[in-house]
DNA sequence: CGCAAATTTGAACGTAGTCAACAAGTGTGG
DNA sequence: CCACACTTGTTGACTACGTTCAAATTTGCG
């Protein structure tokens, strides 16, 4: 019953009861997914946005040969279909990695939240450059890092993003992905990306079972992926006050 | 005189002679910078935020290993630091990339615009959303086209972006950066842009004059580049009233 | 149990990187 | 105005990382 949106907002600023009110707003619809459905395809014409409520998802692009390239992983809380507040169509597709569901609302209830929440407008904006931050780390490690490198951050990153949700997870934990969809994410091979995860198995930094991972030394792992962890630097002092 | 960034948003709304005057607030101080002038550097402590009113920049960061990817250039309009809406230090460092002039303004001023302009707001998020899809077409580039591609395409990236501030340019252009920057940008060595140039080159789709570029079969670069044209696709319709 | 999807492995290939040397510009101070 | 230093561009030879192709094996699932 509760709001995914609330949840992370929450993490980051403390909420009015108007505030929630209005983000709750945001929730009222749902759409359930199976595994594997298409919520969006690129140059569908596009009106509405979604936000993550649970499962997880991917956004990707097709090139013209047909490799795709995957852009990022969905988890609740995120929101989709921002580019539908500039362009007519989308320009990324969507598609459920597990069982998912998500809650579609209307584009013009954005211009609604900006009108009347000035507050909560800051702490979107704010979510939305975390997202361009993250592209900006990958991009960086798609131009300038090796197979070994990306893939080994691929891991890191799904399980601490996995920990948020649940704070069980530790050093084991299932990634949810085909290595093919590791390839697409990484910009590398299916094929190689196996052989990148058996190195990393033969050096003793993972290991794997029945489609589990585990993370057998972590903090090679993490030197090896050379991770930047951004989430403790944050710092929204400038935002305005609540109405 | 005029505020660069009043021009920008001008040309996707029409502005309001109030939220002209919000906007000029912006671009109240001016620095100048040298080619090669460093800006920021990753790391920095960050409370200001950057429009670029004259000249080119270039956003990177560098790793571990001392290799350096540039994540985007930076144009008149353009803004810098909106990391600074999240975080307390930089996530990218910038650099002129020739003489250049930038109006530094501090991020408190976003959080009135928020409180005061409901449809500036709604655009600036349109704007920033634009970054973060420019950010995805290169993600795409660099995790699935070739070295060729990649060179291609910001060699038309580069020369369209020009001609928005100067009508005047056609095929011909300098293009302002030098090989090993062209390839820290494509994620390739700067030996190897020189060889995908010349190849360009022997292909007859450009030719090279004392640092001049001119484009010698445009569709064709264009196909070599699989191009997108975003620009034609806007849609701001969902924006809130002006105030 | 049987099929399809996913993983694994080997061999050959090719794109892009590395290293090195040289040429051509560019700018500076004498 | 020239000499010198430094940056940038150019080219060749060699290397290596990652891809391609193909086949075998394992896993998940109806």
């Amino acid at each position: 019953m509760g709001s995914c949106f609330v949840d992370r907002i929450g993490e980051l600023i403390e909420l009015t009861a108007a505030e929630m009110v209005a983000l709750s707003g945001l929730e009222q619809r749902e759409r359930s997914l199976r595994r594997g459905a298409v919520l969006l395809r690129e140059h569908d014409k596009l009106a509405d946005m979604f936000i993550v409520r649970r499962g997880v998802l991917m956004s990707f692009v097709l090139l013209p040969d047909g490799s795709r390239q995957i852009l990022r992983f969905l988890f609740p809380g995120d929101l989709i279909g921002v580019s539908s507040l500039v362009y007519r169509t989308s320009t990324e597709s969507i598609a459920a990695l597990s069982e998912a569901v998500v809650a579609p609302f209307d584009r013009a209830l954005i211009g609604t939240l900006i009108a009347e929440h000035p507050r909560l407008t800051g702490v979107l904006m704010a979510l939305h450059e975390m997202e361009r931050v993250i592209l900006t780390d990958r991009l960086a490690a798609l131009g300038r890092t090796s197979a070994k490198v990306r893939v080994a951050s691929l891991l890191i990153e799904i399980r601490n993003r996995q920990r948020i949700d649940d704070r069980n997870i530790g050093a084991s934990f299932a990634l949810g992905l085909t290595q093919e969809e590791i390839g697409d994410a990484t910009g590398l091979t299916s094929v190689h990306v196996n052989r990148m995860l058996r190195q990393l198995e033969e050096e003793g930094m993972i290991s794997r079972a029945g489609g589990r991972f585990t993370i057998t030394n972590e903090p090679a792992l993490i030197r090896a992926a050379n991770y930047i962890d951004r989430s403790s630097r944050i710092d929204l002092g400038w935002l305005p006050a609540a109405k």
